[in-house]
DNA sequence: GTAGAATTCAAACAAACGTTTGAATGAATG
DNA sequence: CATTCATTCAAACGTTTGTTTGAATTCTAC
């Protein structure tokens, strides 16, 4: 009834990687059981050790199916703004946009389990799993040179350290608006209006107000940029 | 040598603690066992269900000793605000600031095992465990109610649901500054200084710059607050 | 239609899990 | 000294974990 028998064959692979990402958002990395990923996938308990190996390998190639494309967007995107500026430093909202865009359009599709995937993404920076972070930091190596390079271009004269911080806690606030709007209990019954579609304008609002604050003051009162402007 | 060996008596709670604590911290809360916790803490397998009486007793008692501190001294320094602002609304920095600051002085504590906690919370606010995210949601409920209500207050004219999403907005940021400065590999080798006690101003400079960035447009430019403003 | 490879299956594996037990130990009280 | 209470201890409890096995089944191709 609910999921179709078992009917195919090479379906099987796929099913277990759908079940395994939901149980994964649902329950966590650890808690989620081997049995618990394969009945609800409607597949034989074996059949996730036949077709990825191990629980570890699973889980890798959970992550890997969404984030490869995932960050090609990204580069795709910050490929094509460089290319239309010619030569010109982009300006941050571009750069901004660029990188946490793809992201949130991503978690806006609950058709295709995007949305399930960011939301097991974005609790993911902080796993504890010393495998996982491995893993992480490899694929987002080379997303993460380009925008910070292109970001350093387009803020000059704001200490690289700062601007790296300010990636830093831009990735944070994401990954919680995302992760956290209907996991978190803690604002539970607070939102009348969680429609992720409308978290994009707001979230990059937010990112670029914060990017742009003045500077603490190391000695002198130095701005980010010149003056405040909508996202 | 590394762990008194078990002389005195009474002190084993507290030992359990600690060790608990740190391993939560380093490996996650299933994948922590009690094995690894007594073994840690020197200490008898049992010790944990003696004195706690299962380990979701222990999980929940290792957060309650801090937060209740830790929100305790938030409520304090709202008191203390409004008290000497008598009757007029206090500026947004000051209600930020009186929430996020007291989180940001106990992560500084690296004496006492503050930062270590704090990394374990701000991890914990994306936990999928029911049973903890119901925990910490009742005892942030008062907390947050008096914090939202100021900032309300603070910036009239702002919708409310505008203020609740830049709030979730800032503890993403900040919860990701805590947790993920060591955590995360992702900006490994990037940080040439990672002192928490710099972190502060840095984050708090940008948690205001988001807080009062131009609204999203909703048809019409609106700002959160008049003019931007150093932290 | 039969050979051969690919896949699925029920069953079992050892290891690790949280928890419980009942005896040994310690310090305090009479 | 004897008694009592709280605590510690080694050992075992029954489950659940991820993984493996070898026979059954299905699919592909000649």
């Amino acid at each position: 009834m609910t999921t179709p028998p078992v009917r195919p064959g090479p379906e099987t692979r796929n099913r277990i990687l759908d079940a395994a990402e939901e149980l994964f958002v649902e329950h966590g990395l650890d808690a989620t059981s081997m049995r618990m990923i394969t009945t609800k996938a409607g597949v034989n308990l074996a059949a996730v050790n036949y077709h990825f190996g191990s629980k570890g390998s699973l889980i890798q190639e959970v992550f890997q199916r969404r984030l490869t494309d995932l960050n090609r967007a990204r580069l795709a995107a910050l490929d094509a703004l460089e290319r239309q500026a010619g030569g010109v430093p982009l300006k941050p909202s571009k750069v901004v946009e660029g990188f946490f865009g793809p992201a949130l359009e991503m978690a806006c599709d609950t058709e295709h389990g995007g949305r399930t995937f960011m939301q097991l993404l974005g609790r993911t920076y902080t796993e504890p799993n010393a495998f996982v972070r491995q893993f992480l930091a490899e694929e987002y190596a080379e997303v993460l040179d380009r925008f910070l390079g292109a970001l350093y271009r387009s803020l000059p004269g704001v200490p690289h350290e700062e601007i790296l911080w300010r990636f830093h806690f831009m990735m944070g606030a994401t990954s919680y608006a995302i992760a956290g709007t209907d996991a978190l209990q803690l604002f539970a019954g607070k939102f009348d209006d969680a429609d992720p579609s409308r978290l994009m304008p707001r979230l990059m609002s937010f990112l670029l107000g914060g990017l742009r604050a003045p500077l603490a003051d190391n000695g002198h009162g130095r701005q980010a940029k010149g003056g405040p402007k909508a996202a």
